[in-house]
DNA sequence: CGCGCAATGTTATATAGTAACGTAATCGCA
DNA sequence: TGCGATTACGTTACTATATAACATTGCGCG
C-alpha cells in the first residue's frame, strides 16, 4: 500500500502551497520536521518526485527548488517566469512555442521528451516599483 | 593583473573541449588536480563563472554541469538539446523563439533578462540505433 | 501461516556550491 | 617613487543538495 507515501505527498503539497515562491527540498524538510521529527531527505525526495511526475509540482531546475503547480491544468509543460527581485514565479502555457521548439531542434533528428523553459527577469510589480524610484 | 585567472580559464576550457558531453565542476576539478595538486573548488567556480559570462561556456541548469560553447557565436542565448542516451548536447540559436517567448510572458508585464531553454530527449543517432533493435 | 514482493524508513555518504578571510598584485595620486 | 585604497586570488572550512544501500514493514497469495 502507499497510504504513507500519499500522506507525505499531501503534506508536502500543503507546505508548497503556503509559499508563492519556489522552495528547496530542505526547506520542506525543515518545515515538516516541526511536526514529524524523524522525517529524512529520501522521504522528501521520493514524495517530491512522485508529485512532479503527477504534475502537481514543478521542479525549477535553475534554482534547484520546487513550486506547486498553480495553473490547475496538470501534466503539461509550462514556461516559468521567475522574478529575481521578489522570487515570484508565473506559469505560462504556450503550445505553439513548444511546437516551434520541436521543429527547430527536430531538424537535426532530435526527438524531444521533456522541456525545461525558465525565464529569469523582473515581474510587473517589481518592475514598476523600480521605475518609480 | 588577472593572468592567473585567465590561465585557469584557458585550462578549464581545454578540459571542457576534450568532452562532447557536459561535465560537472568537480569533474573539471579532478582533471586539473592531475597537473595542479592544490587547486580548489572556488577557483574552478570563479573561472567557470567568468567563462559563462563571456559566453565561452554554457551552464546546463538541468544537469548542474557545464559544456564549452560549440557554436562559435558567443554571447547568445542558445537552446540546448540534451540526449539522455549518449549525453551529447546540441546548440540551436533561434531568435524567433526567444521573441515569441518574450511576447508570451511579457503579456503580464514580466521583463525577461536570462533564458534557460533545455530540451531532454533522444538524438538522431541514438534514435536510429534504438529503432533498429 | 509463511514466503515473496514492493513500498517505506534509516543511515550514511556522495555531489554541488559558497562564505569568509588573508595575502598579493594593481591602481590612483601626490 | 611612495603608499593607502581597491580588487583579484588562494585557502580553509563550511553549507546545501541529492542519492546509494540496506533494514524493516506490511500486504497478497497459496
Ligand atoms: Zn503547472
Ligand atoms: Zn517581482
Ligand atoms: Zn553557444
Ligand atoms: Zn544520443
Amino acid at each position: 500500500m502507499n497510504t504513507r507515501g500519499e500522506m507525505w505527498q499531501a503534506e508536502i503539497l500543503r507546505v508548497l502551497n503556503r509559499h508563492h515562491t519556489p522552495i528547496s527540498a530542505y526547506d520542506v524538510l525543515e518545515t515538516l520536521r516541526e511536526t514529524h521529527e524523524k522525517i529524512s531527505p529520501p522521504t522528501i525526495y521520493r514524495a517530491l518526485s512522485a508529485l512532479t511526475k503527477r504534475g502537481r509540482v514543478h521542479r525549477v531546475e535553475s534554482l534547484n527548488a520546487f513550486i506547486a503547480c498553480q495553473c490547475g491544468q496538470h501534466q503539461h509543460t509550462s514556461i516559468l517566469s521567475i522574478c529575481e527581485d521578489c522570487g515570484a514565479v508565473e506559469e505560462s502555457v504556450a503550445p505553439k512555442i513548444l511546437k516551434d521548439l520541436s521543429s527547430v531542434i527536430g531538424k537535426s533528428g532530435f526527438s524531444p521528451m521533456r522541456h525545461v523553459i525558465e525565464v529569469h527577469g523582473t515581474c510587473a510589480s517589481c518592475g514598476s516599483r523600480k521605475a518609480q524610484s
